[in-house]
DNA sequence: TAAGATTTGTTCGTATGTATA
DNA sequence: ATATACATACGAACAAATCTT
């Protein structure tokens, strides 16, 4: 189980925790990253915090989803290199 | 984007409009009115205050909601005819 | 064809914390 | 102190798409 920082939103932790692993290669390029109740499960945390950070993830680039079959990291040409947060 | 007077609430306000788009037949009976997400794009107001007219419509008996589905405009017969305030 | 499981997506419901007036 | 309003986080349920059996 994941320990979150108690003086920064949840959310924001588990996206940059998911953004780091997949700009790490631990979640490969155009492969799958895990179903939602995996995230839930493993992080310990509710539903709408893992798709909180997974839309934030999908508005970056990083990821496409597919409905009701999962969610890939997206090739890095598609990668859009936000600067500023 | 909807603007609201300033020296009554918010949340009174949006009971107000919601109602009088129930009462004038904008949301028609037995039919849905937009979810929770969608007022809040719509009116630019948080979800609390959004849950507090629809509440207060709630009690009033003109909606009717189901969990993970929707809000729906109740049937006339079962509206209640509040005169105090 | 049909039924079930999985996964993404959406919705309502509840609670807590913070800031403000 | 109380009420308002916003943001966050959790829980529960429903729906559609996909895949398997």
């Amino acid at each position: 189980m994941i320990e979150f920082d108690e003086d920064r939103t949840v959310w924001e932790q588990v996206y940059e925790l998911l953004r780091s692993r997949i700009e790490g290669g631990q979640y490969k390029e155009r492969g799958p990253i895990p179903s939602t109740p995996r995230l839930v499960q493993e992080l310990g945390v509710a539903q709408n915090t893992i798709r909180k950070a997974i839309n934030r993830l999908k508005a970056d680039g990083l990821i496409r989803a597919i409905n009701g079959k999962g969610t890939y990291v997206a090739p890095r040409e598609a990668w859009f290199r936000n600067k500023g947060e």
